[in-house]
DNA sequence: AAAAAACATTAACCTATGGTAAGGGTAGGC
DNA sequence: GCCTACCCTTACCATAGGTTAATGTTTTTT
């Protein structure tokens, strides 16, 4: 059950069996079905989760109605709403299941205490979002500098195993494009090809 | 000379006396004059920096030659470049000063073992990379959902006291479009109102 | 102070992508 | 097993923003 997570964080950190017990201890699990929500923006919403098993999707909706997936949360990916989750405020973000899901969740006052007993955690969580920080600042500055297809390309160069699990609305929306755009890029490459 | 990084800290963490100067110490100072590299991509840039006085940008040249400003970095916010300094390898982004500058440094190696001495500063930046991340999300979904003109005026609205110091240039630059735009949508604004 | 370089504005034209609509395919609910 | 709803594709037109170029202005360099 706590094999995914685990080997997650020892990436980062060593812990000792009595800190693994006191982490397992405060995790709570969930199961999602596909299309359910794990958090509807507007709602406070405090856990930090970790995917094991199963995908996730969030996204908001812009001003003219439209979907906009601004990421994906697969198997071994932290999801959740940061926003929410540090302010208490209502949520930012939609986040909800594309497949069947198991998510391993920690509440937010837990996880505050944990962070006051393992310091460790502290630094598990730092260096978790510097890894994040990287990813987004490329995805902002391809999102300036790249066309639609460009980003399309690097996106499948970037997660190829996951393409098959993704519709084509959803691919697109992650672009930042239509999914008639999209529908045309794959076209212009298949004749090119 | 340090009192701004240490009120920038203090948001966050309480130092004791000891840990104050233990953390002043390894503190490297640094002046830029207007336009002077701090970092220039593909060479390795081994510190984090907080800027004490002055304005920074981090931009990247994209394919077709053109400056993208991935972010400015002004009094009171931390730079550098996240992948260099996590990973030993060639930056990804230039960094320069867009107004004299005076920074405050610190070394990887000083700040790994000041993690190690003062978990703390495990705790200082997670909680300021939680900031950045929130910070972040809410550039992707915008540069996605918004218009030029939308965005530019979410700009001026998010940071009024910094656009008197930025050129058209660097703002359209941010903003993800050309100088040219950004000139056109002040016209138009101007006959609006 | 002069020369050179970079910046801002405007205009005319171009292109990538969005909007809309219609047809056929596919999957999930009853 | 049918119906409904959603998905993908294609086509045609609309438009925001890019490109190029010309002009005047400001800033930097010498």
């Amino acid at each position: 059950m706590y094999d995914l997570i685990l080997k997650n964080i020892a990436r980062f950190i060593q812990l000792t069996p009595d800190e693994t017990d006191r982490f397992t201890s405060i995790i709570k699990t969930r199961t999602l079905r596909k299309r359910q929500y794990l958090v509807q923006a507007g709602d406070v919403f405090r856990y930090e989760c970790f995917v094991n098993k199963g995908a996730l999707r969030i996204y908001h909706i812009d001003n003219n109605g439209q979907e906009r997936i601004v990421n994906f949360a697969f198997e071994g990916w932290w999801t959740g709403d940061m926003y929410s989750f540090l302010s208490g405020q209502p949520a930012l973000y939609n986040v909800d299941a594309l497949e069947d899901c198991e998510l391993l969740m920690i509440e937010k006052n837990n996880l505050e205490q944990l962070y006051i007993d393992i310091p460790k955690f502290d630094r598990f969580f730092r260096i978790l979002l510097q890894n994040a920080y990287i990813a987004m600042q490329r995805r902002i500055s391809d999102g300036m500098s790249l066309s639609a297809e460009q980003r399309y390309i690097d996106f499948l160069n970037r997660y190829p195993q996951f393409e098959q699990r993704l519709t084509l609305r959803q691919i697109a929306s992650y672009l930042g494009i239509t999914p008639e755009s999209l529908s045309r890029i794959r076209r212009q490459r298949m004749s090119k090809n």
